[in-house]
DNA sequence: TTCTTTGTTCCGGA
DNA sequence: GTCCGGAACAAAGA
């Protein structure tokens, strides 16, 4: 499931690859995602020259001239990037070694590189949905966003201030897409188990020095994700269709019964539900 | 058939 | 009115 580091590394790929292509033409094969694709996506897009993509939270941005595209991976949402001169790319056999199943490819974008962007999604809760204006602000998306992570007022003295008289759990908190947003499921438990912090605390119990370890390794958690391609875990694949490798360095998540990985421990790793959430933690130094 | 998975939204209770 | 947890929703695979 894209998180943050999985959106960033995807945008790192696509204005590697295919920004200052224009789109040629596009080819729906279903239309039904998160959101119904409009009558008029294509004729939004063709023609339409790629400026550059950029990334808010877990959205991505493609920039045209007057126009912009709004991305949502949802749970399974990922681009592929092929070569258009190949002739296999609508047959089956073509993705096997890439473990995509094509018939989860939604939408073809022929570019004028010679390049063709995939977008494949098994479970299409993901969604793409253009505008006719450059106005972040004005879309409803990303306007009631808080904070991303790497932002420097995303600091202690925010968290301080926001959690006053909250009840609710800190694991939901970093949840939160309007306090925090960018983390998902997966971070939020390897940036609690971190800080040695139980994913049930109430959020005013927190201490100073909690606080502070949170957002350190918040932020810490995410730039080794990006410096290892992502996580592979549920689907993550970059655009040429490889895996992350930062799903060998979780310390929590999905290792319900092993031990903690601090050697000085000897804890075991619980699952626990929240919120219909799987989280993840050590019962003995998680606080 | 049932359970699991996610981000997001909605609803009811406090 | 506000806050919070739980449920619902989208779809598909095991």
């Amino acid at each position: 499931m894209p998180e943050l580091p999985e959106v960033e590394i995807v945008k790192r790929s696509l204005n590697q690859k295919i920004s200052k292509s224009r789109i040629l033409n596009i080819k729906i094969h279903n239309k039904r995602l998160r959101y119904k694709l409009t009558n008029s996506f294509i004729q939004d897009l063709v023609g339409e020259k790629i400026i550059k993509i950029s990334r808010k939270s877990k959205y991505l941005i493609f920039y045209f001239s007057k126009k912009i595209l709004l991305v949502h991976f949802g749970m399974t949402g990922k681009f592929l990037i092929k070569k258009s001169s190949n002739k296999k790319i609508f047959k089956t056999s073509f993705y096997y070694d890439l473990n995509i199943i094509p018939k989860h490819n939604h939408i073809y974008f022929q570019l004028s590189n010679g390049l063709v962007l995939i977008y494949n999604d098994i479970r299409r809760f993901g969604f793409l949905k253009t505008y006719n204006s450059k106005k972040l602000r004005n879309i409803a998306f990303l306007k009631k966003l808080g904070l991303e992570p790497f932002d420097k007022n995303f600091n202690e003295n925010y968290f301080s201030n926001y959690i006053v008289g909250k009840k609710k759990n800190i694991k939901n908190l970093l949840m939160d897409q309007t306090f925090v947003s960018g983390l998902g499921n997966i971070y939020v438990n390897e940036a609690l188990f971190l800080s040695k912090v139980k994913p049930t605390r109430e959020c005013a119990s927190l201490k100073k020095h909690e606080i502070r370890e949170l957002i350190k390794n918040i932020k810490k958690i995410l730039k080794i994700a990006i410096s290892k391609g992502g996580s592979s875990i549920k689907n993550f694949q970059g655009t040429s269709g490889e895996s992350g490798k930062f799903q060998q360095f979780f310390y929590v998540y999905g290792l319900k019964n092993k031990k903690c990985s601090r050697l000085w421990c000897k804890g075991e790793i619980k699952k626990i539900f929240i919120c219909n959430r799987s989280s993840f933690y050590c019962s003995k130094c998680q606080k």
